[in-house]
DNA sequence: CTGCATCCTCAGGGATACTG
DNA sequence: CAGTATCCCTGAGGATGCAG
């Protein structure tokens, strides 16, 4: 179990940013995103997460783990050589997907604004620095 | 800096998967969420972030610089003494804040039924485990 | 194929001390 | 007060090997 000292003190402060934790986590993001289209095979699912950012099996099983204990995610093995095992959503995690998913868009749609964003602020630092230098030179 | 040299590999397959880190971060949503109310000063901040979990002032500066630059968070230092920066919202933050502090509520109302579903998965864990002893004992 | 266990690395992040 | 710099350590997470 990966759940330390720290984080059960933190569930003791809030128990739900703990579930924000999950919901949010790198991978977590990703399966839920994609399991909000359709059901996945376990590793059908972890190309699937790949393509955006490569999984390790172990990460991927673990954010799983944690999502299924949730409610969030519904694992059914079929007991069937060589295993079989695909992950759906159920209605809460559909709930937590469709949330996590707009919020996705919506950094999509906004990625222009923060590219624009960021390059006045490298700029304005830049220009900090160079007027910084300016004055060491007197 | 502490952008690796993965993270910069992440950001060419997906620039907007990194602003949603950044927005979704331990501490990014703590801090979005309370300049969603008003704007605060540093250490001001610092304490209210703080009264959900403890937040060194390295990492809250390094959030805030994060979200500055993507064009969230505006800063204005105030050039007195003792300093005085006050931290508010961008209209863009404000946009963000509101999906994150959406996805913060929607946690907080469904806690009951994670709850509940956590119960039942250790409950069926626990089963799993006694009836795995009791074939071992035969 | 789907995991669980083990080992190992490295970067996230805390504590502390110092500067403007 | 508001940071910056430094040190240091824990733990997230990758790689590998094995079991069912």
């Amino acid at each position: 179990m990966g759940v330390s000292d720290k984080w059960a003190r933190a569930e003791a402060m809030c128990p739900h940013r703990l579930v924000l934790e999950h919901v949010t986590s790198r991978w977590g993001v990703l399966a839920l995103d994609a399991l909000l289209d359709r059901s996945y095979r376990f590793s059908e699912l972890r190309r699937e997460v790949g393509r955006v950012a490569n999984v390790s099996e172990k990460m991927l099983a673990q954010t799983l783990q944690t999502l299924e204990r949730d409610g969030f995610v519904r694992r059914d093995a079929k007991p069937v050589i060589p295993p079989r095992v695909d992950y759906s959503l159920t209605p809460l995690g559909r709930e937590a997907a469709e949330q996590v998913r707009a919020l996705a868009r919506w950094t999509g749609l906004r990625m222009d604004a923060v590219q624009q964003a960021r390059e006045a602020y490298d700029r304005a630092k830049e220009a900090g620095r160079a007027q910084e230098g300016e004055a060491v030179l007197r």
